[in-house]
DNA sequence: CCGCCCATACATGTATACATGATGCCCATA
DNA sequence: TATGGGCATCATGTATACATGTATGGGCGG
């Protein structure tokens, strides 16, 4: 992937504006501010001690992103996500997935990309092979995670997929960020799907490559929906 | 689909951002910007007769939904949209769809919905009955086609595909709003998928009607390709 | 006592002034 | 002549003042 900060021999300056959003998407996606909450401009900015203008375009930005609510003239709100459109995005992303996965056998594994998604899975065994899951797994496993995903999502070469993919991520709840540590079998059944679809995409399987990541990230949908009253009471059981 | 404009008994406003907004995406979308046009704030607000503001918001707007180009301090420009990433768009519009098809079969189809779904059917065959297209059924078909896609969509209770799909739409030549005309049997092939996918829909076979799905979008897609150097050269032979 | 209406307070929408970084020209120098 | 640095210009980023629609609360009528 092409640096974003470097074009053109220019490094490219980082606005307030675009501080601002990352900042309010992150207070709404680890739950500072919570579902429902009114965004109100002044007190944002003077919270953040801004203006009220990049406030504004961080606003709107969210409001694009699906992540708040807005009403001309009647202001900005913390969107609600309930158990089933969290579970819908994950619908979504596993059609997508799915298609990217097929994509990418067709376009053929590099030997690079090949050695980037074997790592994945190496680290993933390590992790998984002491029979149980303690804390300190937790980042490195979802950093292997989120990388094998993003690679196949790469691999498949088509632009659109990468969007939606990360589209559905920016949601509280729906992210591969996301893992539920309390069943352990469930994750190395997870990660032996890992395998099975890297072989897929490896020997060129693009149909039952697609199959796998379909039903990979249905699943994990379908086990989120089944935990979701639980997590969300509970935000630290998921990571 | 609730009536945007109306909630809480409110007639909800309509602000200048917007409205700027929808002029700009529709004077990309017709070409009447063309692709690479930097879009400078000044001017368009002076050919639009506002303040910066409403343009600068339009233009964050428009940047998120990727029809513009935006780098911090440099600008915003009509993004340029290849024949490769316009394909791209319908391999997954045909993923997605299909989702759709497969969801609503899921969920049955209530009896209006069968009615709206026949009635589009019958229109189709009405048009195309003549053996031929006449200018005068351009705008009908397009209706229909664009009001049985919806309604599959709608029928999927799934918000996250009509996001998307939506977001494919806004993309030149991406659209069920561009038909070609120039060929007939493909319009009357492309009419009878609609046939065999209500079919499909009302006989509770979803895998049946996602895979219908599925070819139908990606085939328009791949007909877009192949005459999609006739068509930057000709956009009146789309509609 | 309840409900409606209007006035006032306030948040958001818009315009504009000011700050700052990008672009391009000019000229000095190799 | 080609190249590179510095300065002027201008578009964009930010702050703030002003305009306008919304919502709350008190008073009036039923």
């Amino acid at each position: 992937m092409v640096d974003p900060q470097r074009l053109h021999g220019h490094i490219l300056m980082r606005t307030r504006s675009q501080d601002v959003t990352d900042t309010l998407r992150g207070w709404i996606l680890n739950g500072t501010l919570a579902a429902g909450d009114r965004l109100e401009e002044i007190p944002l900015a003077t919270r953040l001690g801004v203006s009220r203008t990049p406030v504004r375009s961080a606003l709107t930005a969210l409001s694009n992103e699906g992540l708040v609510d807005y009403q001309p003239k009647r202001g900005y709100m913390v969107r609600q996500f309930d158990a089933s459109e969290v579970f819908a995005a994950y619908e979504v992303r596993a059609a997508i997935e799915g298609l990217a996965c097929r994509l990418a056998a067709a376009n053929g594994v590099p030997a690079d990309v090949e050695g980037k998604l074997r790592s994945c899975l190496a680290q993933g065994d390590r992790v998984l092979s002491k029979g149980r899951l303690e804390a300190a797994d937790y980042e490195p496993y979802q950093l292997m995670n989120i990388t094998f995903h993003n690679t196949i999502i790469e691999l498949s070469g088509n632009s659109w997929v990468d969007r939606f993919v990360s589209q559905t991520h920016a949601v509280p709840f729906v992210s591969d960020r996301i893992i539920l540590w309390h069943d352990y079998p469930v994750i190395l059944r997870s990660h032996d799907d890992h395998h099975r679809i890297t072989n897929a995409l490896i020997t060129g399987q693009g149909a039952r490559a697609e199959d796998l990541m379909r039903e990979h990230v249905y699943f994990a949908g379908l086990f989120l929906k089944e935990n979701f009253h639980m997590i969300r009471q509970n935000p630290q059981w998921a990571a």
